[in-house]
DNA sequence: CACTTGACCTGTCCGC
DNA sequence: TGCGGACAGGTCAAGT
């Protein structure tokens, strides 16, 4: 899915149009996509809106709602006056014919402003109403500190990953629980910005090595944040439009093309069932 | 406990 | 052109 800058990125496009509304209706397509009755969200405010990692969760006067948006998962809102436009939001995407509704608009939820539509072709994804902030609790307390959090620190980092000594490094950035929102993209790209190979086994790093993949975890993830994420193919942000991170992606999706630092072909292979992509070159 | 595999879904791409 | 298989940004549960 989306993985923390896009989950960031579209928090901050619903905040902008959503907070302070009123949910009018909520209209569900695809039942098994939304856990809790939609009764329990109409005529709510809502108050705020969150993330944790990669989940994002509204707060309403009585509860919560959290989002998973997975592997295709879209939350697109389109303005009351734009509603009648043909392109979603205004911008002329042609994914799915650009309408809305669409075939993959599971859930429909209808604002006092403006109309959000959840979409999902692979439907993995999910919303959750939740009564109370214990079952909100229950749903995100099993994930690790985020980058920018005081808790993560190096010494936690380094402890960690060094309790999975033997696997990848790769694999153990993608460990919800050590650090929270970083997926394969993220994964990949900050390996590179380490410059170290993603098979490396967590105990053959040095400490110093260490210390650079900590520090690249933030300094991938502003940059993103600041292309508006990464859109490969499903994901959008709130008005519909694309993230353009792919643009100075260093090794992510550029498999056969020449590394942007020395030329070498970037490389893509299997490590535990996900894609990995890295320069033989400037990695060790 | 750590690690791997399969499952959840559907569309697209690649090779034959 | 058609068809089958592999693969896609995430996470769990279950098995080893």
């Amino acid at each position: 899915m989306p993985e923390l800058p896009e989950v960031e990125t579209i928090r901050r496009g619903l905040e902008k149009e959503l907070v302070g509304h009123k949910i009018l209706n909520v209209q569900v397509r695809v039942p098994k996509l939304l856990f809790g009755s939609p009764k329990d969200l109409t005529d709510q405010k809502i108050l705020e809106i969150t993330r944790r990692a990669k989940i994002l969760i509204w707060r309403l006067e009585n509860g919560f709602v959290a989002i998973h948006l997975k592997m295709t998962g879209q939350l697109i809102f389109v303005p009351k006056n734009a509603q009648e436009k043909t392109f979603i939001g205004g911008h002329p995407d042609k994914l799915y014919g650009g309408k809305l509704p669409h075939q993959y608009s599971h859930i429909i939820i209808t604002f006092d402003n403006g109309i959000l539509y959840f979409n999902d072709l692979r439907k993995f994804g999910w919303i959750k109403v939740l009564a109370n902030s214990e079952d909100l609790k229950k749903e995100v307390g099993h994930l690790g500190p985020e980058y920018d959090w005081p808790e993560f620190s190096f010494d936690y980092f380094q402890s960690a990953i060094l309790r999975r000594a033997k696997s990848p490094i790769k694999q153990v950035l993608l460990d919800q629980t050590i650090v929270a929102g970083v997926g394969n993209i993220y994964a990949d790209e900050t390996l590179f910005c380490a410059k170290i190979q993603p098979t490396r086994s967590v105990g053959s790093l040095t400490e110093s090595e260490i210390n650079t993949i900590y520090k690249c975890i933030p300094k991938v993830f502003q940059l993103a944040l600041k292309y508006g994420g990464t859109s490969s193919r499903d994901y959008r942000q709130v008005d519909g439009s694309q993230g353009t991170y792919l643009k100075v992606a260093k090794v992510y999706g550029r498999q056969g093309l020449p590394c942007r630092v020395c030329g070498t072909p970037i490389l893509r292979i299997k490590i535990g069932a996900r894609s990995s992509h890295y320069c033989p070159t400037c990695q060790k």
